[in-house]
DNA sequence: TCATAGTTTAGAATCGTTCTAATCCCGTTG
DNA sequence: CAACGGGATTAGAACGATTCTAAACTATGA
């Protein structure tokens, strides 16, 4: 039997909410919306304004303030990665693993390289009192 | 026999004007003495803000806008280039060479890694009409 | 149900950067 | 060497992304 559209969102709801309280966030209306948002599909990457557009597409009314301070609390609590690539805009990540991205600046878009396929060898260890955090690879990638 | 300073002066002046001028570019007073600061040294990494501030501490007037202007030619020019580590300033760099970088966000510090020490292996062929521009490595790096 | 601490919000403020339009000056020409 | 023409410089306004503020709201535990 399928569901009905009114039982998946349900069903999303209560995922997302099960999420955020499993991260140590409080499940607010808000926050709900955009983790379901998020969340429905893998590994999206959004900007704050993306996102806002969408939720607001949806009808759903959430100021861009909160998506930003949604962004940074989902992102400190594990469950977003921000990705640098654009030194105006920043990206945020629903894939939170180990992996690397193409990136086509013409049109904002990030592609996801699993960490398997993507090797980085011979990092020189760094000057002393510094210790490695993380080694990004950013493949800037061009139209034809 | 020891040169003067206004010597060694006139000389970084002439060899500033000499390189913008082979780079195609007018060298004016302005870009004669941001070349002159840039390329005294090697392997620098500046931001338009340090920049003005370096060059303004040196008790030479030039806007704060020239200097973003500057910046902007000289990289067109492939006299620097620009380096993307942080999502809201950007790093240019006198070091035009294929190259990657240790980032200290804390203190806004960029070290270069020459190209030889490290390899990235596996870079995927990019989707159907993209081309790889450049692969970005970026070795974040924490005190302690 | 109440209290409280965490959230949301509109709007102002901030920051880095770019734009505008007036002025300036480098290099060429007469 | 003076005049010219177009690129370069500039102050200040404008801009876009993001953060802040302070007031209103709400999830949660007692």
């Amino acid at each position: 039997m399928a569901k009905t559209l009114r039982e998946s969102g349900k069903e999303m709801t209560a995922a997302a909410t099960a999420r955020l309280r499993h991260a140590g966030l409080r499940p607010t209306r808000q926050r709900v919306e955009l983790a379901s948002l998020l969340f429905k599909t893998c590994d999206r990457h959004v900007t704050a304004e993306s996102l806002h557009d969408e939720v607001s597409a949806a009808g759903v009314k959430v100021s861009l303030a909160t998506v930003y301070n949604t962004l940074h609390h989902f992102t400190q609590a594990g469950l977003l990665r921000q990705v640098i690539v654009d030194s105006s805009r920043s990206y945020f990540d629903t894939n939170t693993g180990d992996h690397q991205h193409f990136f086509l600046e013409s049109e904002g878009m990030l592609i996801d390289i699993p960490a398997e396929t993507i090797a980085v060898a011979g990092v020189p260890a760094p000057p002393p009192g510094l210790s490695v955090d993380r080694v990004d690879v950013v493949v800037r990638v061009k139209r034809a």
